[in-house]
DNA sequence: AAATACTTTGCAAGCGCTTACATTTTGCGA
DNA sequence: TCGCAAAATGTAAGCGCTTGCAAAGTATTT
């Protein structure tokens, strides 16, 4: 904040009027005359005033600042649906807040206590799984919170998002109606991560319930990189019998095992299937495009926000949405080689 | 916020202090005696008391936020930069505050009076020029302000960033060292936007310098976007003679370029090469990998967290840093086939 | 024991804004 | 022309916090 900004007062005596038609002017235009309003509006300009946020924060008791704190902004998961989100607050007037976990736990906690401390009016959170602490806190300030990226049928959350224990068991039963036996799971660590381990948990449902043994079925967790992920498929390769088909818990995860496998010559669906989830902009840019679980990010966002507004405005009015997923097909899946 | 957190006063009661104490327990607790400050410690932690931010930011002038005007938050090319500058912040307890501008000068107006109404004591801006007003009302309010990706020698401002003018110089030169002679470049909109201009200015001024005409030079200016970029190149295919090499002002319409290229069943770089700028991560998993600038986005955002923060705690004090790109070869550039 | 310096605490004045209430101005019908 | 309701504006009391200054309490020195 600047110390020589004008105030309400500076632009009260350039127009000569009192300060609190000033305030009138900027927020409720229509109980000030039109002549002195111009008068206003002109000695505003004239002085370059904006509201001062801490003052209008005490008056009001509201600060029109809504947090989100999101795993991370470097991955493409997040942009789009954080930029739909802004987008939507903006057009109300309301600005964002944003800190990111880095996905822990601990750093979430931080950036929630960090994001309230600075005021903001209402939280968007991604997943729901959070240690009690953290729960505790929310619960404790009474802060709207909304939980995207998951879905629960719990009525004492708000939540815009999917199922993705569901989705995770459609792209595995896909993948076996394909013909592939023999899978191999690559998957964001689910500790703390609970969509990770959601779609894990689906697949693995879905995977038992077609009749394969899941015993047979190599199951890893790895962070969402792509030399991760070449490293997964490094271990993956060496296993006998070779899995024909590997599914991703994330796109990024695919895209580094497509990369790795055709480094070390394999042809990807020839030799070997691979499904990514989320469906990324570099999904349809790899070759062969990537066969996977299309998320609704710019709907939940634009969704996310509508009804976080409304939580705040009015409490106990945001309503919990349930988005769908659906599968995309490209060219990274095919029938296994006999 | 909320109706009923408890405030100082609250405190101070329960603590049987006045609150100027709980005050200086919390901001300077060396000036407290040792068991007062235990007594009011504990009172803190019964009621669960936070410090209200408007009231904070009104009595000491300061939020500990920075705002930052992006572009776009959906664009992968400043996601990075941006997670790195946050980072940066956080570590001293500094709160990002974003806004994006969908490349519209009046939008990012609009953006930095918000994210300065809601008291940003610093800020973080895209680019350098921006619309006269725009540059009055920063220079009015002397808010500490920041410009990243582009870098002038003018003392009175600050810029993190690299000459775009230069790197586009660069990168214009090792196509014409290829043995291209006849050139198309497909540019951002350069309106409102000095690093899309910049940079096809480097590229027009090296592709003169090394004596081709630039009248036989097509250029085309577009949005930032898979599409735009399709449509560029059916119009770039269609003339004669065609040209051997397409310079693009960014990546994402490089890899448009290179899609629409191959999925009309034109060779790259056989019948054509391209090449891209900013060396976001689809650069390397498109087919061919695509040549290009790389920016050092995580390090920019991290110098200029570094300086910004300067600048607000001591004015004066922060410094301009030039950073250097360099060419990333890869296979979407070759020789031209006669 | 008195004088001095230092530490700890309280008092009270804002910081810039909103808003209930009071006051003035305006418009209009009688 | 006057009276009165409605519209426009002003007055002033906070909102929760920090901080300069003053007061009170303690320790140290003479």
């Amino acid at each position: 904040m600047n110390g020589n900004a004008p105030t309400l007062d500076d632009v009260a005596r350039a127009a000569g009027v009192s300060a609190a038609t000033i305030s009138r002017c900027i927020n409720s235009p229509d109980r000030v005359a039109e002549s002195t309003r111009l008068r206003v509006q002109n000695a505003i300009d004239r002085l370059g005033y904006t509201p001062n946020f801490g003052g209008r924060a005490l008056a009001t008791r509201r600060t029109n600042i809504v947090g989100a704190v999101i795993p991370s902004m470097a991955n493409a998961i997040f942009a789009e649906g954080i930029q739909a989100f802004q987008e939507e607050l903006s057009r109300e007037k309301v600005t964002l807040l944003i800190g990111s976990s880095n996905y822990d736990p601990d750093y979430e906690f931080e950036q929630i206590q960090t994001l309230i401390s600075h005021g903001a009016d209402g939280l968007l959170l991604v997943g729901s799984n959070r240690p009690e602490r953290t729960q505790r806190f929310l619960d404790a300030r009474r802060i709207p919170t909304l939980n995207v990226w998951c879905f629960q049928p719990d009525p004492d959350q708000l939540f815009v998002g999917f199922d993705n224990s569901r989705a995770g068991a459609d792209i595995a039963r896909l993948v076996i109606e394909y013909g592939h036996q023999n899978l191999a799971i690559v998957s964001g660590i689910c500790e703390g991560n609970d969509r990770a381990a959601d779609r894990l948990a689906g697949m693995k449902q879905a995977i038992g319930a077609e009749g394969i043994d899941l015993e047979q079925v190599t199951v890893l967790q790895t962070k969402y990189s792509f030399e991760h992920a070449a490293r997964a498929f490094d271990t993956i390769i060496a296993q006998s019998p070779r899995p024909t088909a590997i599914l991703a818990g994330n796109d990024v995860l695919a895209v580094g095992l497509i990369e790795r496998a055709r480094s070390l010559g394999f042809s990807v669906p020839g030799d070997l299937s691979v499904t990514g989830f989320d469906d990324i902009s570099v999904a349809q840019f790899v070759e062969p495009g990537l066969t996977t679980v299309r998320v609704p990010q710019v709907q939940m966002g634009q969704r996310a926000a509508e009804e976080l507004l409304a939580e705040i405005r009015h409490p106990g009015s945001g309503k919990s949405v349930e988005m769908l997923t659906h599968i995309i097909r490209r060219g990274s899946l095919g029938p296994p080689t006999a």
